[in-house]
This record gives structure tokens, sequence and C-alpha cells, in this order.
DNA sequence: CACAAATGTTAGATTAATATAAAATTTTTT
DNA sequence: AAAAAATTTTATATTAATCTAACATTTGTG
């Protein structure tokens, strides 16, 4: 029941691209600057498919990009891949930290939700997961016990 | 960090081809058939699209279709169809009943994590779900006023 | 039962995201 | 500063999923 050509966030921007948004940001925040190699060596392509998108994305001013140098985000890229961070983020502590996924696992599939959900969505998973690690588990206990949990909790 | 080329989920199946599967059940669950046609207008894609996704399905063992005939379902195929279903009903049970997400929005996304996530996650989503409605929440209550329930409760 | 309407199939085109390979530019080394 | 090494860019190809348009088959009606 989906179509999984283009536009399909609310940024309009496709997972890949969002992801390229990502990595810029994530590359910044670790070694002060992305190179073309860099976010290559990030995602795993080829540094041909990295221009191909950042060419697209510098059109849309999202990105900035001086031939042979540096790529920065401009202030409207910036935010895209700030809410995409936030929202892997919320994901995976929800995966990992409350239904204690496996870390790659929780990783991987926090990767791949990030692109399809609104904000409102992970905002109300970040309210019961604070909520419940406020109440009820401790950093140790899987979710499996929560019924046990609630029980203790309850008497 | 995503690639969204061939073989995604644990069938080795993209989302596209999973979503032929699980239509396919769904129509034969309402009409006890399926044609070409009635999933060309279901997924509203053109039904020469949809014979390309059914001669791979049926090259996989998946399907089963004579030429201008019924599409049907082998074991093995059916057997996909529901576990992405079962993984469909939980998520937006999830989001909708739980989150009290938008039922559109919350089929949407339900539409799109269900090919993404393993079984042990949709597992954990839904005991979660149990209990929580089981001790918390009334069918009425927003997840938003879950502090207030637990205060309550705690009284 | 013939033929029109509906339905299904095939062939070829398009788009997004990637790749390979070769050319262009920059950086490093001597 | 010239040659070698590394990086980036460009041009072209591939794959999955879709489309359009032309062709084939089946169904339904006079």
């Amino acid at each position: 029941m989906v179509k999984l050509r283009r536009v399909e966030s609310l940024n309009n921007l496709s997972a890949s691209l969002e992801n390229y948004l990502e990595t810029i940001a994530m590359l910044k925040r670790k070694k002060h600057y992305a190179r073309i190699g860099d976010i290559a060596k990030s995602l795993n392509v080829k540094s041909s498919s990295v221009n191909v998108a950042i060419n697209f994305l510098a059109e849309k001013n999202l990105v900035i990009h001086e031939k042979y140098g540096y790529v920065d985000l401009t202030d409207k890229g910036e935010k895209i891949a700030l809410e995409v961070q936030r929202k892997h983020d919320i994901l995976y502590q929800f995966l990992h930290n409350l239904l204690f996924i496996d870390n790659v696992v929780a990783d991987k599939e926090a990767c791949e939700i990030e692109h399809l959900v609104g904000i409102e969505t992970v905002h109300k998973l970040e309210i019961l997961h604070t909520l419940l690690k406020k109440y009820f588990l401790t950093k140790s206990e899987d979710i499996v016990n929560l019924e046990e949990c609630l029980n203790k909790w309850k008497e």
C-alpha cells in the first residue's frame, strides 16, 4: 500500500536524501567538516553517488558545495538534518532501552523508520518511554517482565 | 544509513513485493479471489505493473497465476502475507489505539513500518500495548494523559 | 454466435539510486 | 616545481518499480 518512489517524508525528500543530510550533520559534529569522500565512507556508497546527491541537494538549497571543496549544510538543510537525527535518537532509545531490542537491530530499524514517521508519532513515543522508565522499569529489566513489574509496583 | 534497493525484509522481498502478497491475501479474504485488475485497483498502480510483479512472485513460488485467470498464493506466499498482515495490524493498533494517532496517519505509517521491522520488535510492541491497555488506559484517554492516569492509579 | 467492452499481457520508456570507469583537480612527496 | 598519489567530477550503465501504449484474450450482449 506504499509507493517507494520520490517524495516520502514531510520535507519532500527521499529516505536516501535525508540520510545524506543526516550524515553531513554527523560528520560536522565529529570532525568539524564533511568532504565528499567522508560522506561516501560513512554511507558505504561510492563518491560518485554522493556527488549526484549533493548536486541535487545544492539545487534545493539544502547544502552548499564548492567544487573540489567542503560540503556544508544551509540553515534549511541543517534544520531537516537535526529533525531526522532527533527522530533517530528517540526511536533508537525506545527500541533499545525500553523494548531491549539488540543494539545493532535497534539502530538498523531506527535508521529506516526515522524517514517514515511524523514528528507527532515520535513525540508520543518519547513521552511513553519517559513515563514508563520513570515509573516502572529499572535499567536491566526487559519489557517482557513488564507485567511482573506492574504487579509488584501495585502491591 | 540505509540502502533501499532489493532485499529488504527477512523474506528477501522488497516492500513493494510484500505489498502485492498482502493485497492478494486481503482480496481473497474479502472477495474469495484476486484478479490482476483487483490488485491494481487496491494498490493504485496499473495492471501492467501488477503483471510484472506477479510474474516475479510466480518465479519465486510465492503465487500461482494462470494467464488471464486468477492469482492465488502458494503456502509459502500465504505464510509471508499473513506475517506482514499481522505486523500491520499490531503496528496500527499500537499507533491508533494506544498512541491515538489519527487513523489515516496510523494506517499509512503502519503500512510502511511493517516491511522494515522484525517480528521481535512487533511482538514486544504488542506485549507493551496489551499490558498498558489492561492496567492504565480507558478507551478514550490519550497517551498524553498517561502520566495523570498513572498517578491516579497509584493513589 | 459475432462483435463490442472489459480485462490482461507485452514491449519499451521513465525515474531514483546506485555503480564503474575515465577524466579533472588538488595535495603530497621528493 | 614536477611527478605521483589521492580525491572529486563527469559520463555512462544497471536495477527496481513504475508508467504508457499497443496488442491479445475473455466476457457479455444483441
